[in-house]
DNA sequence: GACATAATTGACGTTTACGTAAACGTCAAC
DNA sequence: GTTGACGTTTACGTAAACGTCAATTATGTC
């Protein structure tokens, strides 16, 4: 008895329809056993909850819920051989980079956003302290980043 | 004359489809002019271009192109009176929100990442002291994580 | 001027990730 | 003993994001 789930319990816990999550058993995400007269109903156990907490984050990340597979079955898959871990390394390695870039794009977007924070409330601290010329004067385009990224003239 | 693209320019920079750009512009997310007989070809512009970039960066973050075009096209929006820059800093908020909440699941990604890592190495490194006892003796659950993150029994 | 190359416009096909409806079993409560 | 509330299977539907194919239309080039 090593503390098990039903299908709604998870289901409201991680906020997705019981649909979602016999969905993800079909991909093999989830492995519940079977209860009650006939095998009926599935029982989750503290694997399945791991790896359903694993898969919507990934899902949050962008991945495919069969990226999302690969990556969490090789998480718990067997390495008991030195080969195995050779490859396990290898693999990890790869997600490794594919995580890193991930985070180079986030930053970047965070910056802008920061950036276009400042810019707007640059402006608005302007306006507020004349609050009337707020549609006159040539303020040779007001868009705070029309294009930059443009590669030189050549 | 300010620096444009044809679509093979771009689809090549990118490495996307012809076909994809035109589903961009079916979107809304490109507005390239015509040029040629009948007006025919496409030609893009630097703002285009950039919109493109952006695009793709939030692709790969995980988010809708639907999802992307409103982002970007609030980005490049006019916002010249006080209300219009008050609304744009509350939408920026809300952005700002989910991305910090995505670096958060990318950075637990990552530390589980190295976690694994350090276990792979270290059992790599002990089994390279004695290569012959590779496998044998009871270590129970060579798994590094079978199951983390399990409530506290009740 | 014949032929390859590139672009355009439909239009239908495909994959992913579920939603939704139908039809039935089950168990506790009233 | 029936009425919900929940669970199951089967099966068809759907939105997103293109892929693919066919049928033109220019454009270049030998």
């Amino acid at each position: 008895m090593a503390l098990t789930y039903n299908i709604s319990d998870l289901a409201k816990e991680f906020d997705l329809t019981t649909r979602a999550m016999r969905f993800y058993e079909d991909m093999g995400l989830l492995q519940p056993e079977r209860t009650g007269p006939g095998g009926r109903s599935r029982v989750y156990s503290g694997r399945d909850r791991t790896r359903l907490k694993l898969t919507l984050r990934a899902k949050r990340l962008g991945f495919s819920l069969s990226e999302a597979k690969e990556i969490i079955d090789m998480y718990d898959s067997p390495r008991d051989t030195g080969a195995q871990l050779q490859k396990f390394l290898l693999v990890l390695a790869e997600h490794q980079k594919q995580l890193e870039a991930q985070m180079t794009d986030l930053q970047a977007n965070l910056d802008e956003l920061k950036e276009h924070q400042r810019e707007a409330r640059a402006l608005l601290a302007a306006s507020s302290k004349k609050p009337a010329a707020s549609r006159s004067a040539a303020k040779p385009s007001t868009q705070p980043n029309g294009d930059k990224n443009e590669p030189a003239r050549t």
